[in-house]
DNA sequence: CTGAAAGCGCTTACAG
DNA sequence: CTGAAAGCGCTTACAG
């Protein structure tokens, strides 16, 4: 009973329903299918006709071919949105955002490179070779970008420190950074550590630099050897902190600021197990509010950045651009604000 | 004469490199240029030819048209992977698989549809106009499958119950679940909990009725009102279990099964608020083994499953498929293993 | 309103 | 080895 299969017995082999079928059952020409098809026969195709051919269109099945469509146009209909990490869950809202404002009207398609790679040039030109209406890119880094020529409509997300010119959608993480110092400094903090990420993306830089300024202008210090770095992942940074504390306890820091909210769960984690009581020995803070941070013991006070909003402004953008409308503004900064939970104030 | 510099062009009014101009260029038709772009040259063109074709080609900085080039093979040389949640780190380690398998002959691009929500019949077809060289449909429901009919190559990744001629890679979570039923009997529990999914995904459907079969069979039992039903997530997860938990004390229970890692850790998280220890009043299971279950603490004894391992053998059994190959095996089940951690044992 | 026709950029028999 | 030519399926001036 073993089988020697040949299977796919589903219809593979039904032949393409193509424009010139539909023509020539509903009696027409494939200019006229081609003007209902799309939704372009109001006022050039009469109503008999149009009837015909949708009649057709039900009959046999049609949908119109995307790559003669695109090929003919010169552009398809899809947004590619290229995304250097999804494993990120704040990823997710930002998809959704996108999606919601993209519509019906464009496919949206995601392009993303093994965790923390960027894309390469190479595939780049191929992405482009797919002919997108516009191109979503998240988080890139310059060198990407110059790599990146002659894009049609281009927007991107969460691209920090970029010229005016390239239309962009951005988290003003920098006021995250101060409200975060202001916060710490409020409840009386001397000593700071900071957890940085390890990508060296942008955003962590602009993270760090706003935190450290505006904590140095409140009058709070980090101390020579309180400026840490973990790869963005519970155990590592748990570990990291391991390593570091008795050191920092000793240099008297009094709360640590981490670049992720993943760092931070970390921070948590280890100083549970080791007997650290939070806030009261060491507050702790993230960025990024993921829905962990809410509901962890104690819970997380993080900067929220609004990754729904972020997707959705830029598709806008987005879609103005590939309508052929300037922009009001090139570039928009989406403010973040504190969250602030039980890791930094006595429940 | 010309000069010799990179082909970067200035941005926006680039013109599209043709095969044509760099058949002009190089003094040779669009054919003998197609068959050098495309790496078929060899045998079939002249070496003289070939120089003068890449020189032209770099000098102009030519990339095949996609879009050109599919309508004229009748498939593109897209991979399109379909999935309904990219939000559930599980998948970011399911893509890094496939993207390993897939290396660089084709271009690997994500539909996802909003949380929870399965890709319409709409969606699926204009998928489908892109001409993708193959489908990966992740996690699909079986209505799904009913309505993507006619495509080419196809792997389902994570459809469990479906007919023997469809090809596809599962992961085995009955397995799972039965490893679970004896690692608990094993430990000498009687009266088990379970706490359930709501999406109704296939898997979870599984994971619930091979663990509670092997667990009767093991003469453990799963008490009326003792299974419950939470989102995936770990605040909802938390309240959920807080709320049955007087009654399951009640009923004897002392141990509880979560379908998924992020239920187990609202429990975990519960447990530790209301000072229930862990794992000596209550014994907790997760499935996944996602990377915070190393390193929660306790640390959460899990269901292993293999997802990169998952992402790349669908990708493998796809380029078979593509290369008009038949499958040794139309369906490839990989085993799931049982991480046992202080969540159910004393460490 | 309508259809014939000219592409869009490429690939691939085919004839030389 | 090579190129002219026929498409792939569609859209869009254009002429009627």
């Amino acid at each position: 009973m073993h089988s020697t299969q040949k299977p796919r017995a589903t219809a593979i082999n039904r032949r393409r329903v193509t424009a010139a079928m539909v023509a020539e059952r509903a009696g027409v020409s494939t200019a006229t299918v081609s003007l209902v098809a799309n939704g372009k026969a109001s006022g050039r195709v009469s109503p008999g006709n149009e009837a015909k051919v949708r009649e057709a269109i039900r009959e046999l099945g049609y949908v119109v071919d995307g790559i003669g469509s695109s090929l003919a146009r010169g552009v398809s209909n899809t947004v590619i949105m290229v995304a250097p990490d999804i494993s990120n869950p704040f990823f997710a809202t930002v998809i959704a955002g996108v999606r919601a404002a993209l519509g019906s009207e464009f496919q949206l398609l995601l392009s993303v490179t093994d965790a923390g790679q960027l894309p390469s040039a190479d595939d780049t030109r191929r992405l482009l070779g797919l002919r997108p209406a516009g191109l979503l890119v998240d988080a890139p880094d310059p060198s990407f970008l110059e790599e990146l020529s002659a894009p049609g409509p281009l927007v991107l997300l969460d691209a920090p420190g970029l010229g005016p010119e390239v239309p962009a959608v951005n988290l003003d993480v920098a006021q995250g950074g101060r409200l975060l110092a202001e916060h710490l400094a409020a409840t009386g903090h001397k000593k700071v550590a900071y957890i940085d990420g390890t990508t060296g993306t942008t955003t962590f830089e602009v993270r760090r630099i706003a935190f450290l300024e505006a904590a140095g202008a409140l009058g709070m210090e980090v101390p020579e050897g309180a400026r840490i770095a973990a790869t963005i992942n519970v155990g590592l940074a748990a570990n990291a902190f391991a390593e570091a504390w008795p050191q920092w306890k000793k240099l008297g820091v009094s709360a640590v600021v981490c670049a992720t909210d993943t760092h931070a769960y970390g921070v948590l984690q280890e100083a549970r197990a080791a007997g650290i009581s939070i806030p009261g020995e060491l507050a702790v803070t993230g960025f990024d509010d993921l829905p962990y941070s809410t509901t962890s013991s104690p819970g997380l006070t993080s900067v929220n950045l609004p990754g729904e909003l972020l997707g959705r402004r830029a598709a806008e953008q987005l879609l103005r651009l590939i309508a052929g409308e300037d922009l009001e503004t090139q570039q928009v900064t989406l403010e973040s604000t504190l969250m602030v939970r039980g890791s930094t104030v006595q429940g």
